[in-house]
DNA sequence: ACCACTTTGTGCCTGCGTTCACAAACGCTT
DNA sequence: AAGCGTTTGTGAACGCAGGCACAAAGTGGT
C-alpha cells in the first residue's frame, strides 16, 4: 500500500526540463518573503510564457487557486517532490581535473537534493587529498564506497578517451544515472540514464547564430 | 556580390544543436585514417539514427554519394562552414572562480574555431595573473579589449548575484553571443542570443528519472 | 446574497521535429 | 552496356510541444 496520495501521472520530458527552473524562481520568490505569486508573476520570473507554466503544473496537480495564484512554499514542495527532491541524493564525481574539481566546490549541490558523496581519479597518486570536505578515492573503491553511500548519481569529468572506460565502471557499481562533460557519446545499456553536457557544443551553436546575424547584416547592407 | 555558392537555407534549430556532433564523430573518424562513412556508421558514432543524420544534412546540401557515402574531409568541411567556424572566433570569459578557471584551461577551444582572447574578474586583485598564457584583466578594460580583438563570444561563470550585471556589460562591449552557467534568467535585447548551461538543472533531470525507475520498481514489486 | 473581477486549468488548434517508405542515383560485376 | 545491389535524399505521415481562447472557480465588495 503506497503512502503517496499523488496518482502517478506521466510528466512530459519538456516539462520536467523546466520544472527546476520554476523551483529555482520560488525560491528567490519565497526569500524575498513572498508568500503567493501569480502564474503571470513566476512565468517572468523562469523566462517562459505564463501559459506554458501553468500547462506545465497542470501536469503535476491543481496546487493553485483561481483568483488568487500559488501558495509559494506549497508549490515549490510539490515540484520537489515531482523531480524527487524531497531525499538526498549521493553523487559520484570522477575525474579530479580542473572541472571535475570545480564541480567539486560547486554550491549548486547544496540548494538542495545533492550532496556530493564520493571523488575519484584514476591517478592513484591523488588519492587522501581532500577537495572541500570529501577525501578522493581511487577507482578500485568505486564498488565499495558505492554500496556504503548508496551512490546513485554518477557526474563524469575526466577527458574523453577514458570517459566510457569511467562510465562502465559506474554502471558495474549499480549507478543508473550519468551527467557526462566529456565529449563523447557513451554507450550504455537502456535502464542507464545519460545525460550530457558539451562546452564546445554550446559554443558552436552560439558560432552559427553568431554567423547568420553577421550574414544577416551584410545582406542588409547590399540591399 | 556574394562569394558564398551555397544558397542561403534555413536550417532548423534542433538540426543546428546536433551538428557539432556529427563534426566531432567526422573529426574521430578522419583520425583513424577513414575517408568514406556511410550515414549508418556516422549516426551511430554520433548517437542518432541513420534518416535523421541524412535529413539533417539534407538541410545543408547533397554532400553525399548514393550508393557510397559521404567523403570524411569534404563533409567536415561543409559542416564547419555551416557552423561558422572557419574562421576563429575569439572568445570572452569572466569570472575566474573554479569554474572560470576550469574553462579557461579547457582543451576544448583548441579542437577548432575558438580562442579564449580574453579574461576578466570583477575582484581588481586578480589582474595581471596568467591562466594559461592569457592573462586577468579588470572588468574596466571590457569595452577597450572588445573592441582590440573583435570580441563576438562572452562566457559568464560568475555568481549567480552578478551574472545580469556582467551580462550587460558584455552587451555594452558589442557582445551579442552569451554562454551562461550562472542559474539565472538573464534579461537581454532581442538581438543578443543566450544559452544557459545550469548544473542544477542537469541533475534535477537526472533525479527525477532515476526517482521514476524507483517508483517503476515498487509497482513490479508490488504485482 | 449577489455581482464583478481576477486567475487558474484545459480543450483545441497550429507548427515543428522525427520517423517511415520509397524513388533517384551511383559503383561494380558480368 | 546492362543489370544488380547499395546508399542517399526527400515527400508524407505521425506524434509531441506550444499558444490561444474560454470555461471554471475563487475573492472581495456592496
Amino acid at each position: 500500500m503506497s503512502a503517496d496520495p499523488a496518482i502517478r501521472r506521466e510528466i512530459p520530458d519538456a516539462t520536467v526540463a523546466r520544472l527546476p527552473g520554476y523551483l529555482r524562481a520560488l525560491t528567490d520568490i519565497a526569500e524575498r518573503g513572498i508568500s503567493s505569486v501569480s502564474s503571470e508573476e513566476l512565468a517572468t520570473a523562469a523566462g517562459v510564457r505564463s501559459t506554458q507554466l501553468r500547462k506545465d503544473l497542470s501536469h503535476l496537480g491543481s496546487y493553485g487557486v483561481r483568483g488568487v495564484g500559488y501558495e509559494v512554499e506549497h508549490l515549490a514542495l510539490e515540484i520537489s517532490r515531482a523531480l524527487g527532491l524531497t531525499q538526498d541524493w549521493p553523487v559520484a564525481i570522477v575525474g579530479m581535473g580542473n572541472l571535475g574539481r570545480a564541480l567539486a566546490a560547486y554550491s549548486g549541490f547544496a540548494i538542495g537534493g545533492f550532496h556530493v558523496a564520493a571523488l575519484f581519479d584514476e591517478d592513484p597518486s591523488l588519492a587522501g587529498e581532500h577537495v572541500g570536505d570529501v577525501p578522493v578515492s581511487p577507482m578500485t573503491e568505486l564498488a565499495l564506497l558505492a554500496g556504503a553511500e548508496g551512490l546513485s548519481l554518477g557526474v563524469i569529468a575526466t577527458p574523453a578517451a577514458s570517459a566510457q572506460q569511467v562510465c562502465d565502471a559506474l554502471i558495474a557499481a549499480g549507478i543508473r544515472s550519468v551527467l557526462n562533460f566529456a565529449p563523447v557519446v557513451l554507450v550504455v545499456p537502456p535502464d542507464v540514464n545519460v545525460r550530457r553536457v558539451d562546452l564546445a557544443t554550446e559554443l558552436h551553436v552560439l558560432a552559427f547564430h553568431e554567423q547568420q546575424k553577421s550574414l544577416d547584416a551584410d545582406l542588409g547592407l547590399a540591399q
